[in-house]
DNA sequence: TAAAAATACTCCATAGGTATTTTAT
DNA sequence: ATAAAATACCTATGGAGTATTTTTA
């Protein structure tokens, strides 16, 4: 059983029809036809009635349907959960920066604004024996330090900025926390 | 998400060991790895924290779990309730046979005991036409009756028996309830 | 006859396995 | 040093698409 075949046959229910289910679903009419056939077979029941001249529901389709509900929310709930949860750890973008390097600190903030939506954020001046420290405890999101000077950062995302002067190290595991 | 990892990361938690868990699951290590790795970047969170000296389970991945067990119930709750619809419909076998043919019936049921097991049957004596009518129904499983009087029966299987003296018609759509 | 679903086939993505390396105790 | 997890690599299954046929309304 897959959660696929679930909300697949949620959408059949919605639509009363596998085509426009299908189309709901961003898959082919024969793909959602097959993985509604699947599930019948490996439950050994018949879910939906294509005899039928009225789309029709069988009395065990009507059993896994509101099954299906249930765990289909299930997963919506987990999701949001994880979520928000991430949100809330991740709103505030944590930038440690070295002393020299105070004056990238907008451009930095600007392309994390790019690639994550609007998020707070809060700038730490700090050495860089700390930076890296704190990165990897995970007390900052975002370190600028010199290349040279964060040899032990390979779990890290490096970007060169300005021609080698400075150095964006990104934390990978952070990252994700706050995507796109 | 795949309902297999959910699945993975509840034995996870429970034997606080990859590849013991893998066992579990009847699958390899690096399988389970990659499972749980791969639902972690969907949901941009470290579920299992893999650097503590004793087994974590982190906040978020205690969120998933939390959920996962709740849709992984649902899961089960939807194979025991159709398992149980179809026993009922399917433990016992209807038999409609025209007068003609009584003394075939042990011979049927034989065969269907050999196909689906033990189960309980009913036999009706009944005309063709009320056979027909009651195998479209699924108000009988088997139907026994002349060949040249079933035609309308294109959904059934039919087997001819007995140098084409009498009919099986085994409805299509009933006889997988009762799975071998 | 026109729609909706089933079937046939082809292809490719990926889940899974084995072998190996890395890590942590 | 050893056990456990991660990584690399390969293979094969089956999921998805397109094209086509079949069905029913």
């Amino acid at each position: 059983m897959f959660l696929k075949q679930l909300h697949y046959l949620r959408e059949i229910e919605r639509y009363r029809s596998f085509s426009k289910a299908a189309k709901a679903c961003n898959v082919s009419q024969p793909a959602l036809s097959r993985a509604v056939r699947q599930l019948e077979e490996e439950l050994g029941v018949t879910i939906i009635d294509r005899k039928k001249k009225v789309f029709g529901i069988t009395g065990d389709g009507a059993r896994v349907l509101k099954w299906a509900h249930d765990i289909l929310r299930g997963v919506t709930e987990l999701r949001n959960e994880v979520s928000v949860a991430k949100k809330e750890s991740a709103g505030i973008i944590k930038i440690g920066v070295i002393p020299t390097a105070v004056h990238i600190v907008p451009a930095v903030i600007e392309a994390v604004e790019k690639r994550c939506g609007d998020c707070g954020s809060e700038v730490f001046v700090l050495p860089n024996l700390s930076i890296i420290e704190k990165l990897i405890s995970r007390e900052l999101d975002i370190g600028v330090m010199y290349y040279d000077q964060c040899p032990q950062a390979k779990a890290f995302e490096v970007r060169t900025l300005y021609a080698e002067q400075h150095q964006l190290g990104e934390c990978r595991e952070i990252a994700p926390r706050a995507p796109v």
